[in-house]
DNA sequence: CACTCCTTTTTGATTAATCAAAAATTATAC
DNA sequence: GTATAATTTTTGATTAATCAAAAAGGAGTG
């Protein structure tokens, strides 16, 4: 069996190889962790030698597709649960990443196979990113950053990619979840800003920000 | 944070102690934990100077008011969990106990308190053990064993004490579940034995699977 | 009170995961 | 092409938890 560390370092890996193309950098790995370098390459070699990853020390890492597999199931265990806590325990979508880090550690498939059905096979969790299937097919929806956008456009919102909840408190209250439609007002490259209609209500981001917010051209 | 470890320590003392008189003898914790002596002395050494237990050595360890609070905690939300694997997520109520070992050391307290509030605030596992409350009050109902029930006595089960799943399993095929009325038929003292009348049915258990059956005398 | 038996504790090692700080390597700049 | 900077790896220590086996302690028997 898999330790919660191990998981947590493939996990990190499959995010940052942006899904299987690039190797990833030791000191990107400690980032995303929080570890030092150290322990990172310490991991990355216990990870080379059980086959989960392929290292070539200086140039960086990459998962093997046992370790990919791997990765992907602790995903979709951790998506399904935060879609569980949301809907059927009815927990705020800003707090259950942090529950859901811990939980995918340790539920069994039998529950994620019950949580699975009663929420009816679910392809999206709460933030708008998509939940692998069982069989490991895990594909992203082609999105646009909302930075990007155009004045004049109108978009939907995808998703999410910023787990801390204090964001995700602060998007939620202007309106800015998963399906939600707006449209790009103004943009502003010198003031590395957006303006965005939603929800009756007009709100300015700045380009980091409107980094975090993944959206789909709407008609 | 307590880890894992300590905390199964902690719910073993408390088992063991019949929840608070008499000491615990290192070897029936390391026992009770599948732990070699030296193992659990070392952890009683830990729980002591944490506070958490009084070990007398050679004489055995008793949990303080701290460390009996923590683990009547950890109790509670292990019970809250295999109910709402059963009730909730329609589990078979001899596989939840395992279930509910690993994540009892990770869901929130928001996560127990949306379960109990989801359950309506139950009083009794699946098992027919009872729930401490959140406020730590935690009292056993005074049962017998049906192992020392006289012949043609009407009685009800109140518990399973035993969480072994294949035991659960004959336990149910025969109807006796928490709740289900059943009747003695025989008792002999010198077969080892006692006769139920259960759901139609006429079944013999041995004293030692008899003593695993607690129940309520009925009127 | 000495002997034996059983239990408990101690000792010394091991494993997983981590850090701080030193050493090595690669890339970049002149 | 050598010096410098940045990153990565190595080294040596630490912590939690465990085990096997040796040492110590307690209780009962004669
Ligand atoms: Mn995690
Ligand atoms: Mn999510
Ligand atoms: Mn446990
Ligand atoms: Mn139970």
């Amino acid at each position: 069996m898999l330790t919660s560390t191990v998981e947590n370092y493939l996990k990190a890996l499959l995010m940052l190889s942006n899904q299987g193309e690039k190797r990833v950098s030791t000191g990107d790995l400690a980032k995303s962790l929080g570890v030092t370098p150290g322990s990172a390459t310490s991991m990355i070699k216990t990870l080379a030698e059980a086959g989960l990853a392929n290292h070539k020390p200086h140039y960086g890492v990459l998962l093997t597709d046992e370790g990919r597999t791997l990765a992907v199931h602790v995903v979709r265990r951790h998506r399904i649960i935060e879609l569980f806590l949301v809907n059927i325990l009815e927990m705020e979508w800003d707090e259950v990443h942090v529950e859901a880090e811990q939980l995918e550690h340790v539920v069994s498939d039998e529950v994620i196979a019950r949580m699975d059905k009663l929420l009816e096979y679910p392809t999206i969790d709460p933030h708008g990113d998509p939940i692998p299937s069982a069989d490991g097919t895990f594909i992203e929806r082609p999105v646009h950053q909302l930075s990007q956008c155009e004045e004049g456009q109108r978009v939907q919102v995808a998703r999410i990619s910023d787990q801390n909840s204090s964001f995700l408190k602060f998007a939620e209250s202007h309106g800015l979840t998963p399906g939600a439609t707006i449209e790009v007002q103004r943009r502003n490259e010198h003031a590395d800003s957006i303006t965005l209609q939603s929800n009756e209500e007009e709100i300015t981001l700045g380009f980091t920000a409107a980094n975090r917010i993944e959206v789909e051209l709407v008609g």
